[in-house]
DNA sequence: TAGATTGTTAATCGATTAACAATC
DNA sequence: TAGATTGTTAATCGATTAACAATC
């Protein structure tokens, strides 16, 4: 229903909303919140508006109740469970990352096929055989899953994920996943990031 | 001049196109492509078409040629020194997917404030300490640089960047930089990334 | 040939931008 | 009031999609 976009960009506001309103700051124009998001002002007063928030000139929009609103958008007081397969790198990366427990997101479990690592606590997860990753899944009722395992591995464990009823794959593998179009894939592809920046900030830019 | 979209695809493209010529295929079809991007034939068509590329019916599109296309486009021929701004966790990450030294990156120093980690070798990549950045960048021509620390220190790190004449910056800091347009920025925000895969794999996709 | 794919043009779609009266 | 910002509509822009004759 909300498209990608605007839901990318209510996950920023709200965190500079969060900031401001740390520093005791009680209403925001729609530009100061344009500027966060490299938009405009007409687009975040759409994005708002969507959100059914209204602001009034002088004052602009209430800190308080855009956080409101968008905590409520983003169903903040629920925790949800997410699980992480593959401790490499990245994997422990995103461990610690998240081990902090300010966000409503919570890595309750990883997985791995390393013997070596399974019964760890690495930053507060658990880390257990991949082979019992589709038990856990579904016991425990996960939608949610952030892929860091080899290329060479990534489909197929994807392929287990779906099977276990994951909804939602956040995908650090330089693969391309087939899955089906009910699967949300989200694609954080570094390698690509970085060939883009390269090409872009070699003056090549328009 | 070319679009960001058209640009990331080709990275795309030219990854699946390498794999695909180990595997001795010597020909593909735009559809081939356009599932590795989740694109359209049509699409592949025309960002192939921009780059020069022609195909034939029967026979789609010689692989070796795309290759070489898409390799002088990113012109690959040439090494790209980048740097590394701060070596916690995803910065150690980074180091290591990028030692394989497969890409024409090449991260050739990493910087930290933390005088600990200076003069040891990471993953090739030579730590230094952050105040020898702009003596290094300017001395070595570096135009890129992937940011690494801490949200505190994202901006006035940046501006250091900026300043010793970097154009690109690869950001993984959870911070909007504040920079002036002709500084090239991309973002990985995967606190963004995570909250919109829960968000559309919870069933309120559209 | 028949059939799938190509290059290329035209139509569609959606998001961004511009504009402006209403508001505090 | 004067001025900046608001909500909201209309215009613009660009990218995607559809269409189709030409091609091998």
């Amino acid at each position: 229903m909300t498209p990608e976009k605007t839901v990318a960009r209510l996950s920023l506001y709200r965190r500079f909303l969060k900031l401001a309103k740390d520093e005791g700051t009680s209403n925001v124009y729609s530009h100061q919140l344009a500027d966060m998001v490299r938009g405009t002002s007409a687009q975040v007063r759409r994005d708002l508006m969507a959100l059914g928030c209204s602001g009034s000139p002088q004052k602009g929009y209430d800190v308080n109740e855009l956080i409101k609103h968008i905590d409520e958008f983003f169903n903040t007081s629920e925790v949800v469970d997410v699980i992480l397969v593959g401790i490499g790198n990245i994997g422990r990366a995103l461990l610690s990352y998240f081990k902090s427990g300010k966000s409503h997101i919570n890595i309750v479990a990883s997985f791995d096929s390393d013997r070596q690592k399974v019964d760890r606590v690495i930053n507060n997860s658990k880390c257990y055989y991949i082979e019992e990753l589709s038990k856990f899944v579904s016991e425990n009722n996960i939608k949610t899953a952030i892929l860091c395992v080899p290329a060479s591995e990534a489909q197929q464990t994807a392929d287990v994920l779906m099977h276990s009823g994951i909804k939602g794959i956040l995908n650090f593998a330089p693969v391309r996943l087939k899955l089906p179009a009910n699967i949300f894939v989200e694609d954080v592809d570094i390698t690509m990031n970085i060939e883009k920046l390269v090409y872009f900030s070699s003056g090549k830019r328009k």
